[in-house]
DNA sequence: CCGCGGGCCTGAGAGC
DNA sequence: TGCTCTCAGGCCCGCG
């Protein structure tokens, strides 16, 4: 949520940033679940006072009644589905946000004016890619940045919320109880593509990105290449290798998760842009590589992965 | 319905 | 040094 965006922050400042200000890789389910749990101790319980949005859109424009629809309300919870953050609000409209590829939030603490009683906080802190600012009963601002501006924020409707396109499609939560093999297999089931291209699907697993899904197929030993309908159900039962991949999933997540108040570098992943180096699976030799599948680069084991 | 490819967007890094 | 080009990948849309 502190993060600093990279666009902003040369190598040589990066590395004498405190681990909380360092560079968050592009933001999938680990990433937005740590932001959700540090977000929602300055929004859960308190009220939003003032909406300014910087300018009219981000990938979408912003609805016409935005702050209006925000303003005055009080955050109940701070929920996320996916990549998605929601934030249920008393009137029962949920703030729907994304952060895309390269959003981010900070919260500047709010000083009370002298005068006036009003809370406000140094505007020439701002930067010319601060596009949302919610100020809270606490004083607190929320600065949402996002440089590429494939970050989303909405406004969705009391009980418009499953028919909502993006999220209606969503599949399964990993983390969820309930996530297992059968799950995983039953949406495996009839797909032609690759385990790479069906994982990154939002409808097959909410949640995944390029990084993850790069991550649990090695954990799982599992080729990118392979025929997704491999590990489909078949009489009944998830076929081999649905198991791990499964397992391999949830591991990575809450790997991801558990390590985010730390910064290891390239460490933090085993093939994720570590094309050209040793496979870091104890005995083996392999070599990770590089392949282009649906226009995104696909890191893996030759040797280990099947 | 499915799968693929292109587009959006900016900054980093490569190459000349 | 400074310019131009390519690449990165979230999600969406249109095409076949």
């Amino acid at each position: 949520m502190t993060g600093v965006p990279a666009t902003h922050t040369s190598d040589a400042e990066r590395s004498s940033l405190p681990p909380e200000l360092r560079v968050l890789p592009v933001p999938e389910l680990p990433e937005v679940e740590a932001v959700r749990r540090q977000l929602r101790r300055v929004m859960e319980g308190a009220r939003i006072v003032r909406v300014e949005t910087r300018r009219a859109n981000l990938r979408s424009p912003f609805p016409s009644d935005f702050a209006a629809r925000l303003e005055g309300q009080r955050v109940s919870a701070l929920r996320r589905r996916a990549k998605y953050l929601l934030a249920d609000l008393e009137s029962g409209d949920t703030l729907l946000m994304h952060l895309g590829m390269s959003g981010s939030f900070r919260v500047v603490k709010g000083r009370k004016d002298a005068v006036q009683g009003d809370f406000y906080f140094e505007r020439s802190r701002l930067d010319a890619h601060d596009h949302v600012l919610l100020t809270m009963s606490s004083g607190a601002t929320i600065v949402f940045n996002d440089p590429r501006r494939f970050g989303q924020m909405d406004i969705i409707a009391a009980g418009a919320l499953d028919s909502n396109r993006a999220l209606s499609s969503l599949g399964p939560e990993p983390l969820d109880r309930g996530f297992d093999a059968m799950t995983l297999a039953r949406k495996l089931k009839g797909k032609k593509t690759t385990l790479k291209a069906a994982l990154s699907d939002q409808r097959v697993v909410a949640g995944l990105g390029n990084i993850y899904v790069c991550e649990a197929l090695h954990r799982a030993r599992l080729s990118p290449k392979r025929r997704a309908s491999t590990l489909a159900t078949a009489a009944g039962e998830p076929r081999p290798g649905a198991e791990a991949l499964a397992e391999a999933i949830q591991d990575v997540l809450k790997d991801a998760i558990a390590n985010k108040h730390r910064y290891q570098g390239n460490d933090r992943f085993h093939v994720y842009d570590h094309e050209g180096q040793r496979c870091q699976r104890r005995g083996c030799q392999g070599t990770i590589k590089r392949i282009v599948q649906a226009g995104r680069s696909t890191f893996f084991c030759p040797v280990c992965q099947r």
